[in-house]
DNA sequence: AGCACGCCGACT
DNA sequence: GTCGGCGTGCTC
């Protein structure tokens, strides 16, 4: 390529015949040796002429270091961690016109500098350092490596999310000086939790206190996560901060500015163009920031001298970084906090099987309010179930029970009014309107679907569904369960003419809104902050939330109505929050009760019982069934894994969005599920990874994909 | 992924 | 005899 010979041939490399160095010809290279090569005539660097290469291509079976001769020019450069091109391939060895050709240049970090390789063959010379700045420290490329080893991926790939492209104008600009740690903070609302006095003190005393933190419903838990972070920074040590969306972010990062003021923390987000999040980003790696708060990318980020890693609300779906090898940043931050010994902080108003596991195991200590706070800060929560709403006769002409109607129209005399309804795009679940049994597929009990106005199939086998009738009561007429968010504020808003309607959804997200009275109409995780919080809440997913077969489906439910409940005021100052959805299932009631903890803590129990992660670690194998069950036969799983299945993957339906691990449109797939006793994780990670490698080397066969901790489980 | 080496059939 | 098919294996 001719950027490389400009590369090559500029002033100050050595004549190119030199740096094609030692190289004799291949056929001699075949030549058995007893000793590896000396650097027989070229100028190489004179103290530790090898350098070690992270070879940046997301090839598996790649997935190891190579050994570069270092020449005389670059040695200056050519330090551990900074970014290298280096001539790779088959054909780097082949020499013409006294230059080296052949082989592609790719890009890869330097990783170690050394006397001597281990490799028996010649080394071929670095082609170029592409910048002097070092972005791979020996803790960045500890961490990648172990969240590689962990998800049964490359190296490479995981490099790829950790460093961010490079911008060659962000490094040109020096950082500014990093300013002095600040005081430690004071307590603040944290006097609200039992221990969360002595976590701030621990931080700031330099100490690696873990907790799993059940916010109190309200607005603080910005400040609280800030505190967390200037305390950590007030012991002279760095903190990071990851949370789920750009307004999340937007809070902590307020809230840290008024805390410790500007310059201390940096904001790493993907909303930023490229080349302020480099710039950003170097300014951490520069150490001229301590503290990071940040959207999932910045759970690599190379803050100095770890003191603290939190992550806030863990339940939320973007905390799954959707490349490869799709890590969790929950589990990319413990992995952080076991390596660096340091500080980690989970925070949400909910509880996840995973974060009651930290607590169950011992790991974690909890950080939780007493029931008084709880009933201080938390809005009274009264259900209405569909039975229920089904026999009222007001109700059925409006869609919506009487107690629902009287709590918003109660709740606009004082202040604006949430309503949380399903996101568009959900399938609407069918039931009979007479009785709300749900409408199920005479053939194989699959639920019904009505893509079109007219149509009516099953979403399972797809057969249609044009002649039916109910089975409990024998009714022929349908309704949704839920109704579209756009349909529901019309309706609301005719009702309440003097009112004004607010919408936010995904296109278009409020922030926040003001005190006065209005109707706030909001997909889940779409809800604007109210000044002075809601005065009612009106949550209408539940069908859609419950309805689905998935074994988070329950705590999903739960998260998403105590977000949108935790925005309304508490119950001294009237706050009511109605949820239409059957008052017995074990989430409503854990919302009624605002116990997100003991909700969890069943939730794990009834895991372990079944062997379902965390309690077990599980991966999934999908593809082809012949490539599946190929696979399965070459690999050689640890001893104490079970192998369920393979069952086939239901075709995409159409309409939804792909997922990652979807298989191509039209293809049916199969799925394997592997299951290991918790802590042998690593092992059949491990046994994916090799398995997958040797397949890929002899280049056999469709290849599969492999997930570990796979969120679908059935 | 590329790319070269190597061991088999049709051509000057 | 030699050119070239693409099966197999390596890349510092």
């Amino acid at each position: 390529m001719s950027s490389d010979n400009e590369r090559s041939e500029r002033p100050g490399d050595g004549p190119p015949e030199q740096l094609a160095l030692i190289r004799e010809t291949v056929r001699q290279a075949k030549v058995p040796r007893a000793k590896p090569r000396t650097w027989r005539g070229a100028a190489l660097a004179k103290e530790l002429p090898v350098a070690r290469v992270a070879v940046n291509k997301g090839v598996l079976h790649l997935d190891q270091f190579f050994d570069y001769a270092v020449p005389e020019e670059l040695d200056a450069d050519a330090q551990p961690g900074v970014r290298v091109r280096v001539r790779f391939g088959a054909g780097a060895h082949q020499v013409r016109d006294g230059r080296r050709e052949g082989g592609r240049l790719i890009d890869g970090f330097i990783v170690e500098r050394r006397a001597e390789s281990d490799y028996s063959g010649p080394l071929a010379a670095l082609a170029d350092v592409v910048s002097p700045e070092p972005v791979l420290s020996p803790e960045l490329l500890a961490l990648t490596r172990a969240v590689a080893d962990r998800y049964a991926g490359s190296l490479a790939d995981v490099l790829q999310l950790a460093v961010p492209p490079r911008s060659a104008r962000a490094e040109a600009k020096p950082s500014p000086e990093p300013l002095p740690p600040p005081g430690a903070p004071d307590v603040g609302t944290w006097e609200r939790y039992g221990r969360g006095a002595g976590f701030l003190e621990a931080l700031a005393g330099g100490g690696a206190p873990r907790a799993v933190w059940t916010a109190l419903p309200g607005p603080h838990w910005a400040d609280e996560l800030a505190r967390a972070v200037a305390a950590t920074l007030a012991s002279g040590r760095g903190a990071l901060v990851v949370v789920p969306d750009g307004r999340a972010v937007a809070r902590v990062d307020a809230a840290l500015t008024r805390l410790v003021g500007e310059g201390r923390h940096a904001v790493l987000t993907a909303e930023a163009g490229p080349e302020k999040r480099y710039r950003q980003w170097l300014a951490v790696r520069r150490g001229s920031v301590r503290a990071v708060v940040g959207t999932r990318a910045a759970m690599f980020a190379p803050v100095r001298d770890l003191g603290l890693v939190a992550i806030w609300d863990d339940g939320d779906a973007s905390h799954s970084e959707p490349h490869a090898p799709l890590p969790h940043a929950r589990e990319v931050l413990l992995l952080r906090a076991a390596h660096d010994r340091c500080g980690f902080l989970l925070g949400a108003t909910s509880c996840t099987v995973e974060a009651a596991q930290l607590v169950e195991s011992g790991w974690a200590q909890p950080l939780v309010a007493d029931r008084g706070q709880v009933r201080r800060a938390a809005p009274l929560v009264r259900t209405v179930g569909d039975g229920e709403l089904a026999r009222d006769e007001a109700a059925r002409a409006a869609r919506l029970p009487s107690l629902a109607w009287q709590t918003v129209r109660d709740g606009l005399k004082s202040g604006p009014v949430l309503v949380q309804v399903p996101r568009r795009g959900y399938v609407p679940r069918l039931a009979c309107e007479r009785c709300r049994t749900p409408a199920r597929c005479g053939h194989c009990s699959g639920p019904l679907e009505a893509p079109g106005e007219r149509d009516l199939r099953c979403g399972w086998c797809g057969r249609d569904a044009g002649g039916w009738h109910c089975a409990e009561c024998g009714g022929t007429r349908l309704r949704a369960q839920v109704v579209g968010a756009r349909r529901t504020a019309e309706e609301l808003g005719r009702a309440f003419p003097a009112v004004p309607v607010r919408t936010s959804g995904r296109d278009h997200v409020l922030d926040t809104v003001p005190g006065r009275p209005a109707l706030v109409v909001s997909t889940p995780g779409a809800e604007p902050v109210a000044e002075g919080g809601y005065a009612a809440a009106l949550l209408l997913d539940g069908w859609a939330m419950l309805g689905r077969p998935d074994l988070r489906s329950g705590e999903e439910a739960l998260r998403r109505w105590m977000d949108a409940a935790s925005l309304v005021r508490g119950q001294e100052d009237g706050g009511t929050v109605v949820v239409v959805a059957e008052p017995t299932l074990r989430p409503v009631q854990a919302l009624v009760r605002w116990d997100p903890v003991g909700h969890a803590q069943r939730e794990l129990a009834e895991r372990a019982e079944l062997g379902f992660p965390p309690v077990s670690r599980m991966a999934a194998v999908t593809g082809p069934g012949e490539a599946v069950a190929a696979f399965l036969a070459a690999a050689e799983l640890p001893g104490d894994a079970e192998v369920l299945g393979p069952v086939p993957l239901p075709p995409v339906a159409p309409g939804r969005p792909r997922r990652p691990g979807d298989p191509p449109a039209g293809e049916s797939w199969e799925r394997v599920l592997l299951r290991v006793p918790r802590g042998n994780g690593a092992a059949l990670a491990a046994a994916l990874k090799s398995a997958r490698a040797a397949r890929l080397a002899r280049g056999g066969g469709d290849p599969v994909r492999i997930r570990v901790d796979p969120p679908d489980i059935g």
